[in-house]
RNA sequence: CGGGGCGUAGCACAGCUUGGUAGUGCGCACGGUUUGGGACCGUGAGGCCGCAAGUUCGAAUCUUGCCGCCCCGACCA
């Protein structure tokens, strides 16, 4: 195994790649498209889960779960939204195998054992979980429902990428359904909050809350919001979405409520969502050429300490003095690990720790104990300093806090000085080609947006919610703009 | 589905042109010397050379077919 990952400024999707295998993320499975996610990618990913868990539960959500498999006939009810997922479902069609009567050993489906409906391994859950809602909702009184699940979802998709874009993927989904429409576009916009608080505080990565044009929006949504981040090679990555999804389902799995007045009523619905893909976003918006750098608030180990040692008896003496730094640090809620493993030598651990991306690293050897000091590393900016052991618990609290403000103060500077303003078609084709966010005029039609895609590759990521009011002329066409829309490749 | 590349030890690869004992580095095991930024020496284990058929006295190497993976495009969170 080499030591050096690739360059980001070289090839940024090797150095993706590399960084997510070589940093214990995920590796390929052997089906082509899904990943195993080993256990430190995962750890993260549970860090994700729980402080999103709790952003739900504090917003009135309980968890559930609903099957994997979808009767094909609920997916065909909503046609758009069948029409959008019917390209990439995978279908389950028998429910046996049987030894194979020609070749000893193998195994063939049995022709006998075909469903007489097949099943769809759900792409996203509204069929089957409006499906349960019409049993589950008879009055105003049994609304709203606000359900949330965690489950994988597969879509088959033709070109994958490890966390980014997957076969099969890890992601929450959360459904409810309102009594009218205007609480569950409330809903829908609150929701898109929690998951813009969640990116900035705990991710550190500043997102643009916004409105995805009529092209890129959610296969049965009448409207879909979204989050969109920008990665350090200058593309836009969809963070979240939330969608207010009007009567849609709740029509064609006739599901009513009968309301104050005793009239039969369709209820409103909404559903929102994150998947595994936000380690993509993790990854790419923060890490730099010497592996993953991580916000203290997601890193599974936030401390590591590692002790410089030549015998058994150094290293006696230098565990004496860690374990209390140890017990300490666990008991203000820090994770921390004392790697006193002497297979490795420090100058290793070093460069694995940093590759995996652990934000504080402490070492401390016999000369620190001679002067009662220990030496303090960030991972951020790479700097070292040597501060006294007593003090040391505070500091790390410091550094900790210092570093997750720092790490998204970084990716804010970054997105702002690649967000550009442009108004000629010159401009907008050059600036697309650099990459970053680009503000322009357009003049509302989907036609204008599939051409500026076919020309330039970038696609219209969001109408942001909180622009000013400007008119203009649309970049391609000239024709009358109210407001600028975010443009940009995409992931 | 189009275009390109690749399948040889756990990983990364050489060997193939010109057929003849299966190799190198990393990793792994053991022993020793080391240890403040990816240590070194020695010994050792580990292979149906993607699969199948063919050519040949003999195939990792030549031929044909199949399978798989990766990268680039069209589709998408």
């Amino acid at each position: 195994m080499s030591k050096a990952l690739p360059k980001r400024s070289e090839n940024y999707s090797e150095w993706y790649n590399e960084i997510v295998k070589r940093a214990g993320l995920a590796e390929n499975s052997p089906v082509r498209g899904c990943m195993i996610i080993k256990p430190y990618g995962f750890a993260i990913w549970e860090k994700m889960q729980r402080a999103l868990d709790d952003m739900f539960k504090a917003t009135g959500h309980e968890n559930a779960y609903f099957p994997l498999f979808i009767p094909k006939s609920f997916l065909e009810k909503e046609e758009e939204h069948a029409e959008g997922f019917a390209k990439e479902c995978a279908v389950v069609t028998h429910y046996r195998l049987k030894a194979d009567p020609n070749n000893k050993g193998a195994l063939i489906v049995d022709p006998e054992a075909r469903l007489e409906e097949e099943l769809i391994i759900r792409p996203t859950s509204e069929t089957v979980i409006w499906n349960a809602y019409r049993t589950w909702i008879q009055s105003w009184r049994d609304l709203p429902i606000l359900i949330n699940q965690w489950a994988n979802v597969v879509r088959w998709e033709m070109r994958t990428r490890l966390f980014l874009r997957t076969a099969e993927f890890l992601w929450q989904e959360g459904h409810t359904a309102h009594a009218t429409e205007q609480e569950a576009i409330e809903e829908t916009e609150q929701m898109l909050g929690v998951y813009e608080d969640f990116a900035e505080n705990w991710m550190a990565l500043p997102v643009v809350q916004g409105v995805k044009t009529a092209n890129e929006r959610f296969a049965g949504a009448v409207e879909t919001y979204c989050i969109e981040a920008l990665m350090q090679d200058g593309r836009a990555l969809q963070a979240g979405t939330s969608h207010f999804l009007g009567q849609n389902f709740a029509k064609v799995f006739d599901v009513k409520f009968v309301n104050r007045e005793n009239q039969l009523e369709y209820p409103w619905a909404t559903s929102w969502g994150v998947s595994t893909r936000l380690m993509g976003a993790l990854i790419m918006a923060h890490s730099d050429d010497n592996g993953l750098v991580l916000p203290p608030k997601l890193a599974p180990i936030q401390v590591v300490i590692i002790p410089i040692f030549k015998t058994e008896e150094d290293l006696a003496r230098i565990s004496e003095r860690v374990e209390p730094i140890v017990a300490e640090l666990r008991k203000a809620g820090i994770s921390v690990k004392f790697d006193s493993d002497d297979k490795q030598r420090s100058g290793w651990k070093f460069a694995e720790y940093e590759l995996r991306g652990v934000p504080v690293r402490l070492a401390i050897g016999a000369r620190d104990l001679e002067n009662g000091t220990i030496e303090v590393a960030r991972r951020d900016n790479l700097t070292k300093e040597s501060v006294t052991i007593d003090g040391v618990v505070e500091t790390v609290k410091i550094v900790l806090e210092q570093m997750q403000e720092a790490i998204y103060q970084k990716a804010l500077r970054f997105r702002e000085e690649n967000t550009f303003t442009v108004d000629t078609w010159d401009e907008f084709k050059m600036q697309i080609e650099k990459g970053g966010f680009v503000l322009a005029h357009w003049d509302g039609t989907p036609e204008t947006e599939e051409r500026i895609k076919d020309e330039t590759k970038a696609t219209i990521r969001c109408i942001p919610l909180n622009s000013a009011e400007e008119s203009g002329q649309c970049v391609m066409t000239g024709n009358d703009s109210a407001e600028r829309v975010i443009f940009a490749r995409a992931y």
